[in-house]
RNA sequence: GAGCGUGUAGCUCAGUGGUAGAGCAUCUGCCUUUUAAGCAGAGGGUCGAUGGUUCGAUCCCAUCCACGCUCACCA
């Protein structure tokens, strides 16, 4: 390092000091203040024993003085002189905290310069204020952390109605997004909305795991990528000098593993497709990816409308959500209907067997618009995306999709041109996609063949051919059934969010400056 | 990728061709059960960035940046 760069970035930490605004440098003032009068203001611990919500509602006015310690962030402050109330914000809710220079003594003038946003330990007793609220009278106080940025100041009342009134919310989405952080401290309802995530996740893992089902990890860096229609990430492997992508679905992995020879594998897992970013769509999103050998798509609809089930329970403790004039009830069992049959029901039209000149022409009888490289199976996709699927809010399965949009799912047992897939929808969206496997080495290399094909025409989404996967099928995979289920959207469909970057802490934005 | 919109104090937002305002937050004073605490006073801004028009631009125009909404693409 020269000279000049060493010089640079020992006199940067001043140059950002002299950049702070007012409220930023009148912290730092406090924090020099705080510690002259002999205040730690980063101690190591705090062997808090109570939180908020419990305190409150473990409170009786007729029961004898209790003793709490619990800590948390200070969210407002009223002071009124020589006493002064505030409230703290710990991970169950807020509790108010009554402080008195009579019984507090010193530390009283140190909690003159705390700020909201500084965390505090409180030890206290119980009590009910005149008006009503049941708060702690701090006989010890404790800063724990000095907050050096002013925190957004959400306040709240309660109406004559009870409702809570909040004024003045830390909206704006672009902030919110960047700084996460800000956000869950100061929006409960944010933080409700990753904790219902994280009980749909964990919802799902107990239901597996109960039925022995192993949960596995496999590479997110692929030589060769696959599973999925979509473009890759790329990188590169600087020891090995190779080209590496990023995963666009873990499926090809997890059936080299059913051929390996286990019963029932799953995984959770990012997946990465480098592809424009809308409300539905973040680069990276979590799937869940379940294959059962011996099974099929038949059995694999029963588990998933069970499973979903309970993971709905799980996350709101009740089977229906209700989303703007509908209630959706997850409850099993779930309609179904093949993807002609529904079709058929929405569109008084019977599209099987037509050729595609007979549903080009059925699209523009029905004014869906079309582009002219789609062949039958996509024309089939376009109608149902635009005339059925919309009308799908309570929980259904559709069934019985054209081979041509399946690479990786097998023939159907009875219908020609079809393959064993579903797909279930609420709400109008999509919830899961499934098929009996395509265990037949030779139908996947011809269809291998087929994406190869696909993509010298020019179809950047088309599926690599994955020699190592064929030769793994020809070893031998049993009958299988497999499912995915993107966990993001079904997170927005269960907390009633219609973005997906509300139900991902950080998602993906444009570098800041 | 296209259209529309937004960007002003820490936050939420007004506003104007003559370099800016409110509420909350902050600071000072008063206040020992307040709660959107209150009362009195004060400080705080590169008005997203860069160009242009103009005597003068935060405002008008252009470009760029970021974000949002809608659509397209995409499962």
């Amino acid at each position: 390092m020269s000279e000049k760069t060493k010089q640079k970035l020992v006199q940067e930490p001043q140059v950002e000091h002299e950049d702070l605004n007012v409220l930023m440098q009148r912290r730092r003032e406090e924090l020099e203040e705080l510690k002259k009068l002999g205040v730690e203001p980063y101690p190591h611990e705090f062997n808090r024993t109570d939180f908020s919500k419990e305190s409150i509602d473990s409170f009786k006015d007729d029961a004898p003085q209790r003793t709490v310690m619990l800590a948390g962030r200070i969210m407002s402050i009223r002071r009124m002189g020589k006493a002064s109330f505030c409230h703290v914000q710990d991970s169950q809710g807020k509790i108010q905290v009554y402080l008195k220079k009579d019984d507090l003594g010193s530390i009283y003038d140190a909690y003159k310069l705390f700020d909201i946003g500084d965390i505090i330990g409180i030890t206290g007793f119980l009590f009910r204020t005149k008006m009503g609220e049941v708060s702690i009278h701090a006989q010890k106080l404790t800063l724990l952390a000095k907050s050096l940025r002013p925190l957004p100041v959400v306040k709240e009342k309660v109406d004559e109605q009870g409702n809570k009134v909040v004024y003045d919310p830390f909206s704006d989405k672009e902030l919110r997004y960047r700084q996460r952080y800000v956000d869950l401290v100061v929006s409960p309802e944010v933080r409700e909305v990753f904790i219902k995530r994280a009980k749909l996740i964990s919802g799902f893992r107990k239901f597996l795991d109960a039925k022995n089902f192993l949960e596995v990890e496999t590479p997110v860096l692929q030589p060769l990528y696959g599973g999925a229609s979509a473009r890759p990430f790329v990188t590169h492997h600087n020891a090995l000098d190779v080209k590496l992508y990023l995963r666009i679905a873990d499926e090809l992995y997890l059936k080299r593993l059913i051929v390996g020879g286990y019963d029932g594998v799953y995984e959770i897992s990012k997946d990465f497709r480098n592809e424009g970013m809308d409300r539905n769509h973040n680069p990276e999103f979590t799937m869940l990816e379940l294959y059962v050998a011996y099974r099929d798509y038949r059995w694999m609809m029963e588990l998933t409308e069970g499973m979903v089930h309970e993971a709905a329970v799980a996350v709101n403790g009740s089977s229906t959500i209700s989303i703007g004039e509908h209630t959706i009830d997850f409850k099993p069992p779930w309609k179904r209907i093949t993807m002609f049959g529904a079709i058929k029901e929405y569109t008084g039209r019977d599209l099987r067997g037509k050729s595609e000149e007979d549903l080009r022409k059925t699209c523009k009888e029905l004014h869906i618009e079309i582009e002219a490289a789609q062949g039958v199976g996509g024309l089939i996709d376009e109608i149902f995306s635009a005339r059925v699927q919309p009308h799908l809010i309570q929980p259904i399965f559709i069934t019985d999709y054209p081979v041509e949009l399946s690479p990786l799912a097998k023939k159907h047992r009875s219908e020609q041109g079809l393959v064993e897939r579903f797909e279930a929808f609420a709400n109008g969206q999509e919830v899961c996609n499934a098929f009996s496997e395509l265990n037949d080495p030779l139908d996947q290399r011809a269809r291998f063949e087929e994406q190869v094909k696909l993509r010298a025409r020019g179809d950047e989404e088309a599926q690599p051919l994955d020699e190592d996967f064929l030769r793994a099928l020809e070893y031998g995979m049993p009958p299988t059934a497999g499912l995915g289920i993107g966990i993001d959207r079904l997170t927005m469909l269960l907390t009633g969010q219609t973005s997906i970057r509300d139900v991902i802490f950080f998602p993906q934005m444009k570098p800041e400056k």
